[in-house]
DNA sequence: CATAGGATCGCCT
DNA sequence: GGCGATCCTATGT
């Protein structure tokens, strides 16, 4: 159950990246509740030239800032008001790449996850999205934005899950409709499992 | 200062 | 399948 090292996220392939993170574990530990995921969902979010991307064109604002620091770092945004979005930052510093973690199923911390949620939906369906997982593992971005992953607040481990290529569907991103011809990449991974 | 809109979700019909 | 929630960020005056 090793977290992953600095060396995972500090590389150039964002898409990689993203197709790798599906069967890792991602971490929270909250309150000194510990709550742990298999992650089933991801999506490459690739910088500067990615119109789908926060940072497109260069863009450094307050909040896309902590997508141009040093990767293995915590990227967490408020979305439509409600909800906390999770990405981890990746390659080197100045080269704004992240990968948003779409969706986990609940391995560890079940029954405070369930109690999270207040959901009456089977377990493998409580967080099954960007927003209802951070619910489900308590993430807000106030208090989890910026974070370092291999301290012991959020991290991702390696459980040396295997995971059959066959069963990851690729495609296009989701909610992505304003970045034209972007919107196409097969920049989304998702487990069926 | 004012305003528009968002990498979503759950409830309603 | 449609829509309202809800508040922060970015941008413009």
């Amino acid at each position: 159950m090793k977290k992953l090292p600095i060396s995972f996220y500090d590389r150039e392939d964002v898409v990689l990246i993203a197709q790798e993170l599906i069967g890792k574990v991602l971490c929270t530990k909250v309150n000194d509740v510990i709550t742990k995921g298999i992650i089933t969902e991801t999506e490459a979010y690739a910088g500067v030239l990615d119109k789908a991307s926060h940072a497109f064109g260069g863009k450094r604002t307050g909040r896309t800032e902590i997508m141009f620091g040093k990767p293995g770092i915590s990227y967490v945004y408020l979305c439509y008001g409600v909800h906390s979005l999770f990405n981890v930052v990746t390659n080197k510093e100045n080269i704004p790449h992240a990968v948003l973690i779409r969706g986990i199923h609940p391995i560890e911390g079940v029954e405070t996850m369930l109690s999270r949620r207040k959901s009456k939906e089977p377990l493998y369906k409580i967080a099954d999205g960007p927003g209802k997982l951070s619910k489900a593992l308590g993430i807000e971005f106030r208090q989890h934005n910026n974070l370092d992953l291999l301290e012991d607040e959020i991290w991702i481990e390696d459980h040396s899950i295997s995971v059959n290529p066959k069963e990851v569907l690729i495609g296009p991103r989701i909610g992505v409709g304003y970045a034209g011809e972007d919107a196409l990449l097969p920049y989304r991974f998702l487990w069926n499992r």
